[in-house]
RNA sequence: GGACCUGUGGUGCAGCCUGGAGUGCACGCCGGCCUGUCAAGCCGGAGGUCGCGGGUUCAAAUCCCGUCAGGUCCGCCA
């Protein structure tokens, strides 16, 4: 049908007789005898030379034969690929006539978002969506050839699971066989593959759908694609260079350079210095310790367990409606409140401080915090002080909104965080809450502490990070019955309750459980960041969204009663 | 469950704060002119439930309340 695609008429094809086939991006028209069809497919525009009688529209699809000739001395256009070259002679066969599109295909101008969604085949004739979705093949198939090269089988794993009452809300599929009863659909195949483990797969990956019903953000949506990894007689250090390898692969087809191999910290000094898990280390504003400076401080405000700092450099102008919006901030993350600094030029009478708290401040305080923090006059510091983990929580958040950046532009910094703790809070019950998931394994070091000091446990957990975004997460997993019980008993899962809701896994374990550890990156994640998007919605095809309905399909949808009466379901009015 | 932002011809915006005739800009669309344009140009034209409902007012795109939709975020996401 086509001998050329449009982008990639050349000045060597000058005098072929080529055919091209595409959309038509624009015309431009001199009369009867002239006008000028641009013609657009998924490699660029040609620009075609037909008579002015050709009755052709916005977005036709046609094909177009005739002579590649050089354009005319002086007419060449060096923003086009093809500019040098024009098709002259053409004989225009119109494959489909078009509307108007609902909105320009075009990357100049905008369009409303929930329009783009609507009309998204529409939307993804536009280059940036055409270049986003092969970004995202691109960085598929490195993942795949570099978990490949190192061994790993491709396994698929079922979407019609069972009910695992944890984590997050699933997605419910009723039975038509079997009235009353469901599948859900996985919220990742976590269970799935530690039983390919138990199976003897040794090493496998998957590009794998995961769907879990809670609320939609920019980086989330009900469906999102992890690489899933998992593999046998493996410990941290494996997965984690398994991972990097594969990963590191991608960027490098993505961007055309490889980063340096993937830095290290802590959860803990991830925490201290940076006041997330997830810490964006593009940039540093890091936290400063100041609880020494104030520890015997007679203010009250600033007396507490922990007291931290960031310094804004050049803050110092920061309004005061600005300050008490920030103050406001800290209290809804769960701080009691935000004491800031302006740090006045020396030798100006006073403090060198100035702030509601300034003036309670000894010269000592002053100077104590000064050196600390290495402000310098026009900086702002903001100070709080409470337990340790809020301190760092608040200042974390703090940071990211006054000196973070959007999270797609360079440089790209990686980060691995290990040594989660194994628990997180405790809940309702009075029980430690899994901060992965239950079978994760203890950090070695710690394991004897299980029973008496559950929440300074740590776990051998690991989250891979990049500019602020968390890009996933593993563990080394639990194959030793002993272990596991312990685990259920510290939160408080009683055996029989262990079996109602993970028998089937516990069961395999029984019958020979390698160790094994394994991984899942979330690929919609990195392709927006590597493909310069905000928004996960931008590298995916056909997206939902924020309330989780598609404008294009209209879903979700009543479904006929029939259907209705075939699954054992019937409509109940909602509880008020 | 909550906070904030947005909603005006097909598209993108301005108008709203400070109420006074659906007013304006750009693009697109339709028709005409035009033989070298390239986001072509020139002339003319069509196109509106100012998201929806209620209230205040002599008068509402504009002010108030509610609601719907989209977005950002908190909660939620083992």
């Amino acid at each position: 049908m086509r001998t050329h695609r449009c982008g990639e008429v050349r000045p060597e094809d000058v005098g072929r007789r080529v055919r091209v086939c595409g959309w038509v991006s624009r015309r431009r028209e001199h009369g009867e005898h002239l006008a000028f069809v641009d013609l657009r497919d998924h490699t660029g525009l040609v620009q075609c030379v037909v008579p002015g009688t050709v009755d052709v529209r916005s977005e036709y699809v046609l094909a177009v034969e005739g002579v590649v000739r050089a354009r005319p001395a002086g007419t060449a256009n060096p923003d086009l690929a093809t500019g040098e070259v024009e098709i002259q002679e053409c004989t225009v066969e119109v494959l489909s006539v078009a509307e108007p599109p609902p909105f320009a295909v075009d990357d100049r101008v905008d369009a409303d978002e929930h329009l783009r969604i609507r009309y998204r085949f529409v939307d993804l004739r536009r280059p940036r969506m055409q270049a986003n979705l092969r970004l995202r093949a691109v960085i598929n198939a490195a993942l795949r050839a570099g978990m490949e090269r190192q061994g790993f089988c491709e396994v698929e794993t079922p979407l019609l699971w069972a009910p695992t009452p944890e984590g997050a809300r699933e997605f419910v599929v009723p039975s038509r066989l079997q009235h009353g009863t469901c599948y859900v659909l996985p919220q990742s195949p976590q269970l799935a593959k530690q039983l390919l483990m138990v199976g003897g797969m040794d090493r496998y990956y998957q590009i794998a759908r995961c769907l879990r019903d809670e609320d939609l953000r920019a980086d989330r949506q009900f469906e999102f694609t992890q690489l899933d990894v998992e593999a046998s007689f493996v410990g941290q250090e494996d997965v984690l260079r398994f991972v990097s390898e594969a990963v590191l692969d991608a960027a490098e087809r993505a961007t055309g350079t490889r980063p340096s191999e993937i830095e290290r910290l802590t959860w803990a000094e991830a925490m201290d210095r940076f006041g997330t898990d997830k810490p964006d280390l593009r940039f540093g504003m890091e936290l400063v310790d100041l609880t020494a400076v104030f520890a015997g401080t007679e203010v009250r405000a600033l007396a507490a367990p922990c007291v931290k700092g960031i310094v804004v450099e050049g803050g110092g102008e920061t309004t005061r409606s600005r300050l008490d919006q920030l103050t406001d901030q800290a209290r809804q993350l769960g701080g009691k409140g935000l004491a800031w600094f302006r740090v006045l030029p020396t030798g100006e009478g006073g403090t060198g401080l100035d702030g509601p708290l300034a003036r309670f401040l000894t010269e000592d305080d002053v100077a104590g915090l000064l050196v600390a923090t290495g402000a310098a006059a026009g900086d702002l510091v903001l100070v709080v002080a409470d337990e340790h983990l809020t301190v760092c929580t608040v200042l974390g958040r703090l940071r990211v909104l006054l000196g973070g950046r959007p999270v797609s532009e360079g440089p790209y910094r990686f980060a691995w965080i290990v040594d989660f703790p194994l628990f997180e809070g405790i809940d309702g019950d009075g029980n430690p809450v899994a901060a992965h998931h239950p079978f994760t394994m203890p950090h070695p070091d710690d394991l004897d502490r299980l029973e008496s000091d559950p929440t300074s446990v740590r776990s051998q957990s690991y989250d891979l990070v990049l500019n602020g975004w968390e890009l996933g997460s593993g563990s080394v997993r639990i194959h030793r019955a002993d272990v596991q019980s312990r685990i259920f008993a510290v939160l408080g899962i009683g055996p029989e309750e262990a079996e109602s809701r993970f028998g089937f896994l516990l069961g395999a374990f029984r019958h020979g459980a390698p160790p094994h550890a394994g991984f899942a990156v979330g690929i919609d994640r990195l392709v927006a960041i590597f493909a310069g998007e905000e928004s996960i919605r931008e590298v995916i095809a056909f997206p939902k969204t924020q309330s989780g309905s598609d404008p294009m399909t209209g879903a979700p949808k009543p479904v006929a009663p029939r259907v209705m009466a075939d699954l054992g379901l019937r409509e109940v009015p909602a509880p008020e």
